[in-house]
DNA sequence: CAAGCTTATTGTCATTATGACCAGAAGAGT
DNA sequence: ACTCTTCTGGTCATAATGACAATAAGCTTG
């Protein structure tokens, strides 16, 4: 009974072994991205036991035998955050031999953009320890999850670049500096607002919605919101965004 | 004993059942791209069983317990082409639960890149038949392989604009009309010759092998070689390429 | 209510990149 | 020597980019 024998080494971090029900050996961890007054961060839990702190960790979990891998990732997505619907894409399977010391198991991690204004992260008593922090302050974590963080910010500065995702890290309707400091915040550099300005709308990407900015102790700015239709229209002509 | 029933059920296209020593409900399949006289080919296997002919799949197996992903992505790839050390990355991990019709198995798919030339695809005794296939020219492939292909075309196609990776397919030396060719093929298009000429050398990442072509029966066109060194330097000063 | 402050928005200008295409250069073959 | 083919170096108009100046709009304060 080799097969039992390794399925029994096999416990990830979501739980000591993977319980019935769900395929051993193989986990999901979801790398949930945020955007907090003009900083990234990142969703971490902590689990408590035995009244002691496990160190911190990205939230993750067992796939149901009936379950598709990307539904997995939803459902701990919604667990850990209480969203549903946002942007949520695979990032890679990391699976070394040695990435749990109890056992092996391969994990798919996930990445998702959320607007943290709807993520208020209520203490649930059936919830662990979350908070969001500062990708330049991240602690030590489980595992092999800062080799996972790692790669996937990495991913992140490479994809915003290249695909129209950072707007699912804003409200709906943002306006234009919003949307320049996402990008400041994400390349880590400083951008020429008119500039940025003008290569962002000559993209035509952007729906005005004719309306203001509110609550600024300053002239107003118009807000725009991300026009999907457009973008599909333009991507099936052959148009790559690019920035 | 669910564990063990869910695992008896788990049978992928490399064999009936897992090994043991293999890790369950988990396997590798490579995409394997190649360019022949100019056009863009992929690497796919059928198995003889009884005398019948299974359908044509991607090559694939299953993952040791004590061996990285990466590792058993590789040992396939080299199991099929014989080749070692080419360029190798993993795709993306397809993780529906009906992907394959007797029992639940994601599969973590890798795609390579090689220099054909490199891979005279020998028939061997212990190998399956294997053909080098025309990406216009596709036969339904079996399970889930037709959506993985699929996948990773548009990904290629994707990636080698961004990034320089499109040398892998060809010989170590290569003309500027080469790699030209290498990017109508997958790109599907026509490009300018002298602004493609421009455009690549502007890069500063094509390094002159003072050495020109051999065998053609018009003026022989320089060499030149992928600058490694050159990518990195410029890649840690921030350039990224784009085509 | 006007002056002052802050940010939004528009515009300018030199430089560089791009796309279309022309023409000389370099060989190989006859 | 001539022809044929492809390589390779150009031109030129147009579009994109980066740096930065100038004006507009709205809130706050005296």
């Amino acid at each position: 009974m080799a097969e039992l024998d390794n399925l029994k080494k096999a416990s990830a971090h979501a739980g000591p072994l993977p319980p019935n029900g769900s395929i051993p050996n193989l986990s999901v961890d979801n790398l949930i991205f945020g955007l907090e007054n003009g900083t990234l961060k990142v969703l971490l839990i902590r689990h408590n036991i035995d009244g002691k702190w496990k160190p911190w960790a990205l939230p993750g979990g067992w796939i149901h035998f009936d379950e598709d891998l990307r539904d997995a990732a939803k459902r701990i997505l919604h667990l850990h955050t209480g969203v549903k619907g946002v942007y949520l894409e695979q990032l890679k399977t990391f699976g070394k031999v040695d990435r749990l010391p109890h056992g092996r198991v391969a994990t798919v991690a996930y990445y998702a953009l959320v607007s943290t204004e709807k993520c208020p992260l209520v203490a649930h008593d059936d919830r662990p320890d979350a908070m969001w922090c500062d990708i330049h302050e991240l602690p030590r974590l489980a595992y092999d999850h800062n080799e996972i963080l790692d790669f996937g910010l990495k991913f992140l500065r490479h994809k915003i670049r290249h695909e129209p995702i950072g707007f699912n890290l804003l409200p709906e309707k943002f306006t234009l500096l919003e949307l320049q400091e996402l990008y400041e915040a994400i390349l880590d550099c400083k951008l020429d607002k008119p500039n940025f300005r003008r290569k962002m709308l000559k993209m035509k990407l952007l729906e005005p919605c004719n309306e203001k900015q509110k609550g600024v102790a300053h002239r107003a700015a118009n807000l725009y919101r991300f026009d999907v239709n457009a973008f599909e229209k333009l991507t099936s002509q052959g148009f790559s965004f690019e920035f």
